[in-house]
DNA sequence: CAGTGAGCGAGCTTCCGCTTGACTT
């Protein structure tokens, strides 16, 4: 029986714990929590200063008993969660539930995982923070009164499993709030002026410097008066600046940043991007993936300097040590790094190498030296307008960490003007226009949030946690509050004017705009639920609410407030408020009226039906039941116009027959279809449209879908017809009934044998083909 | 899987933060 029992959070830091401590020491993982507030009612006694009911989670009772056993025999109990809230709170429920003895137990703490820091821990314990212990209950009883109260209140006045939260409720109010800033987004445009000269440099060499109009010309006659003005003006150089600047690297990851990189470098979900580094940090390869903090420890400093003069020199080299700013951090681990600096890359699937290699590099580049530039301007005068064009270039004179690494930018429309050397010119230097263009430019909306840049926005508001922020944008898009999806944009018309060879020539260009990949967008029912909470818990949804609770939070870490009379505070109104919503409060359907159906003269509405948003033409009495649309995809109870509404009334329609039976199209599930003899086709997007589609396209997408079919058998069986080699979207594969079953890379799908075939599928795990819902 | 659109009303849903598997695709 080993003499001390050390408990950590997670198994794998136990592990590496273990071999810096030696065999007098035995240590286990406690998985985080080991227990909760009880679900049954609210798990809170309200009627006696809150006190908390908590219940050991049945998915820790295995964990729970071990630790038990372990603890009895040990003759000291060394409690080294996280320092931070949680932390505290797991060493405590460990104290309370595996009974131990203040005398035989100690409390330690460490920020980097390193021999050092565990051995200077261990000779340095404390005991359990009580204060911090109650901080943290304060938290936990707040987040579920607030979420096991609204919550009911949702099911009663909007829909049956709907769910509120302190953090959820707001991230969904962001996403319902840029929407509705970018629907009331007036567009305007502008006319950008760029003139292009030739330049011919003293050795001969030819090239171009653009420069553009200073101002924006909002007009279309300023910038073709403009134009004629300029035209057969001479140019001349008025000024030539040179200034120095310098670029610093970004600090080292968090998972929020991580999140965010991942996602514009290399597309991962936030979801994803834990996923794999999870496995990494379960590899040894990375240090923790949940951390608010941008320290590194001193091995990892020196560790990077060593590799940067290995591979770059010593010029390179520049340690720095960053400091956390984001709100309600709580630094209990380091920068999310790799463990070893030496490894530039690794083993392991192709996600787990990217994703490892983009922290290698930010990690490395964090502690180099800062790329120095030297910005070049130039201005140009002319003869006939005091109007000044000007030219900007950047030329890099020393790389430093751009070497390594450049973070992305959120803002996809920034403009990409691609600022390079520029000609050498003095001032004075006469200019040759080649050409001078007028481009009309729209002014852009707000940009919708992607999962990466909510979690950014999340974490400078101070929501969640590390460990929250990939579960609460699950969470709000398993509630359908919010969707992540690609919209289709438009196009429009830009106008241009060209100045060149002393003629002036006005011309359209057709542009696309407005197309969105994975971005958030909020649903009519979230939208229904937010502007519910916001009408009756306005200061709940308030972005300042975590603010303003959390600096509570930290008076009772400080021992200047009792947790109890804190959350009596807040809960004594807030209890008032939702009895009496709950009495008075009408149901929540979003509805709202369009208009008066011209036909019927009954009134026309939209709102939120049993099965999702509809239009609505007339109001149920006895007698008479009003028609009902279902809204597409795209469409919302608060944009959609009467006309749009109508014309979901038109569909199904028919447009004729084929093969003696009819032939109808109409909008589904999946989008617009075709259906003929009960069987459906799709129609493709982006080029039919089912308001004005033909009997004859409808039969080109019919026989289309047939001869795909025909080719989709790529061999049967006489044995066994129930046997089919197929081709699929994923490639070609073995269907058996419902079940499929992947061929082998080494074997041809063609020449595969009844019995090969027979071999795979009895090799071969049985999937069944599809989830019913 | 693509027609539905009510209220006799059982029993259930739900929060945030700590962790990792056991499940599918």
């Amino acid at each position: 029986m080993e003499e001390n029992l050390v408990i950590v959070e997670s198994p794998a830091k136990a592990k590496t714990i273990e071999k810096f401590l030696g065999k007098d020491y035995l240590v286990k993982s406690s998985f985080g929590h080991i227990r909760d507030l009880a679900k049954k009612n609210l798990g809170i006694d309200i009627n006696n200063s809150y006190k908390p009911e908590y219940i050991v989670s049945p998915d820790k009772k295995k964990v729970v008993d071990e630790l038990k056993k372990l603890a009895k025999g040990a003759k000291v109990v060394w409690l080294a969660s996280d320092e931070d809230r949680e932390g505290e709170a797991i060493s405590w429920h460990l104290y309370e539930v595996l009974g131990l003895k203040p005398e035989k137990t100690r409390r330690i703490v460490f920020h980097e995982i390193t021999k050092d820091a565990i051995l200077n821990a261990i000779k340095n314990p404390r005991f359990i923070d009580i204060n911090l212990v109650n901080a943290q209950q304060a938290r936990r009883v707040l987040d579920r009164l607030v979420g096991f109260e609204l919550s009911p209140l949702l099911w009663k006045k909007i829909k049956p499993s709907l769910s509120a939260g302190r953090v959820q409720s707001v991230a969904v109010k962001l996403i319902v709030e840029r929407e509705r800033e970018i629907n009331a987004f007036q567009v305007s445009s502008s006319f950008r002026v760029g003139a292009h000269f030739n330049i011919v440099e003293p050795k001969g060499k030819v090239s171009e410097l653009l420069a553009e109009l200073e101002k924006r010309i909002t007009e279309v006659s300023s910038a073709k008066s403009l134009l004629e003005k300029l035209n057969g003006a001479e140019f001349r150089v008025a000024d030539v600046t040179k200034k120095p600047g310098k670029k610093s690297p970004s600090p080292p990851f968090t998972t929020s940043t991580l999140q965010q990189e991942a996602s514009r470098k290399l597309g991962f979900s936030v979801a994803q991007t834990m996923t794999i580094a999870q496995r990494l940090y379960e590899a040894g390869k990375i240090t923790y993936m949940r951390t608010d903090s941008v320290n590194l420890s001193q091995t990892a400093i020196l560790g990077s300097s060593s590799v940067i003069e290995a591979l770059y020199g010593k010029d390179y080299v520049h340690t720095r040590n960053f400091v956390t700013k984001s709100k309600g951090a709580q630094e209990a681990h380091e920068a999310i790094r790799p463990t070893f600096m030496e490894n530039s890359s690794i083993d392991g699937n192709s996600t787990e190498q990217r994703l490892y290699e983009l922290i290698w590099k930010r990690t490395l580049a964090s502690q180099m030296a800062d790329a120095i530039l030297e910005k070049t301007n130039i201005r140009v005068s002319n003869s006939n307008t005091p109007e000044i064009f000007v030219a900007t270039g950047e030329v890099l004179k020393f790389d430093g960490f751009l070497k390594v690494y450049m973070e992305s930018s959120d803002d996809e429309n920034a403009d990409e003007e691609s600022k390079g050397l520029l000609p050498p010119l003095k001032v004075g230097d006469i200019l040759d226009l080649r050409k001078m263009e007028a481009a009309e430019k729209f002014s852009l909306h707000p940009p919708r949030y992607t999962e990466a840049s909510l979690v950014k926005k999340m974490e400078d508001l101070g929501i969640g946690r590390p460990s929250t922020y990939a579960p609460t944008i699950s969470t709000i898009q398993q509630r359908e509050y919010v969707i992540k999806e690609d919209r289709d944009g438009s196009t429009r018309i830009s106008r241009i004017i060209v100045l060149s060879n002393k003629t002036i020539k006005e011309s359209q260009k057709e542009e696309n705009f407005g197309f969105e990949k994975s971005k958030l967008f909020p649903t009519d029912i979230g939208t229904v639920v937010n502007d519910f909470l916001e009408q009756y818990f306005k200061e709940i949804l308030d972005y300042n609410f975590t603010a303003t609770v959390e600096a509570e939070f930290d008076q009772i870490a400080e021992g200047n407030m009792i947790w109890s009379t804190m959350i009596d505070k807040f809960y004594k109104p807030f209890h008032l408020k939702v009895d009496d919503t709950d009495k008075t409060g009408e149901r929540s359907k979003g509805e709202r009226v369009l208009g008066t159906d011209a036909v019927s003269g009954k009134p026309v509405l939209v709102k939120i039906g049993r099965y999702g948003p509809v239009v609505q033409i007339g109001i149920a009495t006895d007698e008479e039941k009003p028609r009902f649309a279902s809204l597409q995809k795209g469409q919302s109870l608060e944009t959609i116009t009467m006309e749009e509404a109508m014309d979901l009334f038109k569909l199904p329609r028919k447009v004729g027959s084929f093969e003696d039976n009819d032939v109808v199209i109409g909008i589904g599930r999946f989008g617009p279809y075709v259906r003929h003899l009960s069987k459906f086709y799709s129609l493709k997007r982006g080029v039919d449209d089912p308001m004005t589609i033909t009997l004859d396209r409808a039969i080109e997408l019919i026989e289309g879908k047939r001869s795909d079919d025909k080719n989709k058998l790529i061999k049967s069986f006489a044995e066994d017809p129930e046997i089919q080699i197929l081709n699929g979207r994923y490639g070609p594969y073995i269907a058996v009934g419902k079940s499929n079953f992947k061929i082998p890379k080494s074997k041809d799908p063609a020449s595969l044998s009844y019995e090969e075939c027979k071999a795979i599928i009895k090799a071969g795990p049985t999937k069944p083909s599809k989830k019913k819902k």
